[in-house]
DNA sequence: CCGGACCCTTTCCATTTGGACAGTGTAGAC
DNA sequence: GTCTACACTGTCCAAATGGAAAGGGTCCGG
């Protein structure tokens, strides 16, 4: 019995890496963070991640990897409803999940804002694994919200970065937010302000 | 004559490493950025980095003070303007020399982009020394015009940060933002075009 | 001519880093 | 039993890093 929990303790010791390395990243950033870190935080020694993960950025694609699918998922079963309430509901629908979203896993954000100035591999990489199809399906909604007359107009593109922008801040900058405001964004009230910014800056009124 | 143009040349290290720096920062983050690399960009050697600015840290500080210094001295002459022409047109001057300031550096947010989340010495010496004076003036111009009744209700600090967020965005985040959006975020078009944006989210219209 | 202030270079080093490599131990298939 | 696959550990290392220490040149006031 207890050999049996030892493996199962050992074979999680992978989640646990995945988990602690989500924390590092997003803290310190990729060159900020060290295995031998990740590896302490999880509980066991950086040779392991070497033997799970390959590398070091092996390790960060497999984390933003894992997160990203599950919003991907999320994202496509969004656009099916999309047909049936129309344009202007799923894109404050989407706005919603947007923010719900952000609060819930802040890390992933905090992450891809490190890496977002320099055109690095892992940009290009996530860009195209994920970025791409957020981008088209949520410019989509703007666009056919702006046709039907109950979106602002402008750009799409534009409109959506505005969006993002506005959203992410208060999350991924929380120690300055917080400090500063006296707010706390997590609370569902923050939340809830949040998004009613988010669609006034769409023109979703 | 050889020898005073060489000696200009020379006393310009200081000079040539704060842009250096600057760039590197803005680019890598502190962790992602070595003294050796910003010398070689600067066409020195990393001790002379060493011999200027003591350590790493020192140099950050230094960078980041003396963009922010000139900052907050526009502020000041903006803030005597303020009593002249009323809240209202004060804060939507605030908006547009804040876009126009993010546009013509956006290094600088980007480097404080790097250190917003994790509490360290290096964020608190910033919102110490800098973010407090910017903070206070934005969040009593828009008290004021919200009592005045010309712009959005809501926290001060909320509505400035959301600010901050939609116009920060597209300068630096620019390589996702126009590779996906296809704009170039700093055009004059565009730039008046977030300047409209930041003052809708504000309320002024 | 001397001495110090200033700018810069050279040489050096302890420490930390990601990762290679060679084990060890355990569980299940045959 | 033996063999193989898998999870994990211990030892080691080359490369890179921030920074200490000391030396060298030029200028300028006395």
């Amino acid at each position: 019995m207890t050999a049996k929990v030892k493996v199962q303790d050992l074979a999680d010791g992978r989640r646990r890496i995945l988990d602690a390395a989500l924390e590092e990243f997003a803290t310190f950033g990729v060159d900020g963070t060290t295995l031998r870190r990740i590896a302490e935080r999880a509980g066991t020694q950086h040779q392991l991640i070497v033997y799970h993960f390959k590398s070091k950025d092996a390790l960060w694609k497999a984390v933003v990897g894992e997160i990203c699918s599950n919003v991907l998922a999320d994202l496509l079963s969004l656009e099916r409803e999309a047909k049936a309430v129309g344009p202007a509901s799923a894109l404050c629908q989407l706005v919603r999940n947007f923010v719900k979203l952000t609060a819930a896993r802040p890390q992933l954000h905090r992450m891809l804002t490190f890496e977002g100035r320099s055109d690095n591999d892992r940009l290009r990489w996530w860009i195209s694994e994920y970025v791409c199809h957020f981008y088209a399906l949520s410019t989509r909604l703007i666009r056919e919200a702006q046709t039907a007359g109950v979106a602002r107009a402008g750009h799409p593109g534009r409109l959506h970065y505005a969006m993002i922008g506005l959203v992410t801040t208060s999350f991924v900058f929380e120690t300055e937010y917080s400090a500063m405001t006296k707010l706390n964004p997590f609370s569902a009230r923050e939340i809830e302000e949040i998004t009613q910014l988010a669609q006034a800056i769409l023109g979703l009124d």
